[in-house]
DNA sequence: ATGTCC
């Protein structure tokens, strides 16, 4: 008998390899009896109408078991989502809704920057129980903030402009592929990189790429903080202050961990959650489970060095010292306790929002940023945007926007861009400010950062130093 | 967002 009559006679797809295994071995102990054979066929149905009287058999016993857990695999689930903010586009919720019929779902939400994505769409936040999903994290992995407030008088962004242009030339790396010669130092290469085989093999590319920016939305850049009022966990009085912010991820070892394992998770995900694609989860019982959830976490610390040395080689190069700071990972996930469980809580473009909680939310290279502090809003999963959200794709934006008569443009309005590309104009994003009213109930506002000086990767080159 | 992976 072959797959196709197997199914015809019942068999689940994912249990037509065992169903042939049992028919070889039950070949080989009866001469007389072969696989095309009308006994064939009656053992196969037998097996199927009372699977659990064969558990001991050890001919069919294990097909039988196989045919018993797939019958028992969950359900789909299809719980609700609440949205924040109006201008979110038909495909980022339709995204949204596949990702609330993922079986181990419990809990998800829509920020107000949303967009089509991978898998979740970005700006989605989505809760399982004792389940890890690639995508639902991203590609790049532990995607994150870092804001570091000076010690130098915020009127030397003017009268010491040169100084603070050759520090960030001079610091930073923009590119694909991009490397720091020679190579930088943080503790995060004492961690223990062997915890996966990709992360053992990525180990020498973190090193070489620790400290760079990569590309895409990523940037370093010099403003000015605005405090309004005194905030003592800043530990910043009412004021203006000069400050370095970037926005960084795991570069190349965090893209390799994420293929890697979704790759894993969608090879295991039964047939019946097929159309679930890019949705596919790891059981964090499970092995590959485990590994992922190790790595991730070593990707986080690296993301986090990479913008360290970012920050303290332009920093360095300033001469200045760091007096307050503020970071956050917007592409992770974290076991939390909501609704009075434990829950895996992704966050794919989405900011930590906890009562208390800092984060920083970026505007565009000409809009301003903003320092926030959670209200630990349980229907959002204690989360609020990471941006300002695209409006335009790469594609359109680069035959809408000439960026050199863009850039003469904000260099009136007192933004000096050092590079970049069409595709991260301020007309490519929302509004910030319409996104912040969006999430009033998600955070409060601590402070406001205007760009005046930014670095991000420059058009048509992949691997500019 | 990354890098060219049988």
């Amino acid at each position: 008998m072959n797959r196709k009559q197997l199914q015809k006679l019942g068999v689940p797809p994912d249990c037509v390899k065992l169903a042939v295994q049992a028919l070889t071995r039950a070949a080989q102990q009866d001469q007389g009896f072969g696989l095309k054979g009308k006994r064939a066929k009656e053992l196969v149905g037998a097996v199927l109408g009372e699977p659990r009287a064969y558990f001991e058999d050890s001919v069919w016993g294990e097909f039988a078991k196989e045919l018993v857990a797939d019958a028992e695999q969950p359900a789909l689930s299809n719980i609700d989502y609440r949205t924040w903010g109006d201008e979110i586009d038909d495909a980022a919720h339709a995204q949204m809704r596949q990702a609330c019929l993922v079986p181990t779902a419990v809990g998800a939400a829509l920020m107000p920057d949303a967009h089509l994505g991978y898998g979740l769409p970005i700006g989605g936040v989505l809760a399982c129980e004792n389940a890890v999903i690639p995508y639902a994290v991203g590609v790049d992995i532990a995607c994150r903030m870092k804001l570091s407030v000076l010690d130098l008088p915020v009127e030397t962004l003017d009268s010491r402009r040169n100084a603070y242009k050759e520090a960030i030339m001079g610091g930073t790396r923009f590119g694909v592929g991009v490397e720091h010669h020679p190579k930088q130092q943080h503790d995060v290469l004492d961690r223990d990189w062997d915890v996966t085989r990709i992360t053992r093999e990525k180990k020498d590319t973190a090193w070489r790429q620790l400290g760079t920016s990569g590309s895409g939305n990523h940037f370093v850049e010099f403003g000015e903080l605005t405090l309004e009022a005194r905030d003592d966990e800043l530990g910043l009085d009412a004021g203006r202050y000069a400050a370095l912010l970037s926005h960084s991820g795991s570069r190349g070892p965090g893209a390799a961990v994420c293929s890697t394992y979704s790759a894993i998770a969608q090879r295991n995900l039964p047939r019946r959650y097929a159309n679930l694609g890019r949705l596919a989860w790891l059981s964090l019982d499970s092995e590959e489970g485990q590994e992922y959830w190790a790595a991730m976490n070593l990707m986080g610390e690296y993301a986090a060095a990479n913008h360290a040395v970012i920050h303290r080689l332009v920093t360095s190069l300033l001469g200045a010292h760091v007096v307050a700071g503020v970071e956050n990972h917007h592409n992770f996930a974290w076991k939390e306790f909501h609704h009075g469980k434990e829950v895996v809580v992704h966050r794919k473009g989405a900011t930590p929002a906890a009562a208390g909680e800092l984060g920083v939310i970026p505007g565009s290279m000409a809009d301003p940023a903003f320092v926030v502090r959670g209200r630990g809003e349980p229907s959002s999963l204690c989360s609020a945007s990471h941006g300002a959200g695209r409006c335009m794709s790469r594609r359109q934006a680069k035959d809408t926007f000439r960026f050199n008569a863009v850039r003469n443009d904000l260099a009136k309005r007192g933004v000096e861009v050092l590079a970049a590309g069409a595709d991260e104009v301020p007309g490519v994003y929302k509004d910030i400010r319409r996104v912040m009213d969006a999430q009033q109930d998600l955070v409060e506002v601590v402070a406001r950062f205007d760009p005046r000086i930014v670095r991000m990767c420059g058009d048509g080159s992949k691997a500019e130093d």
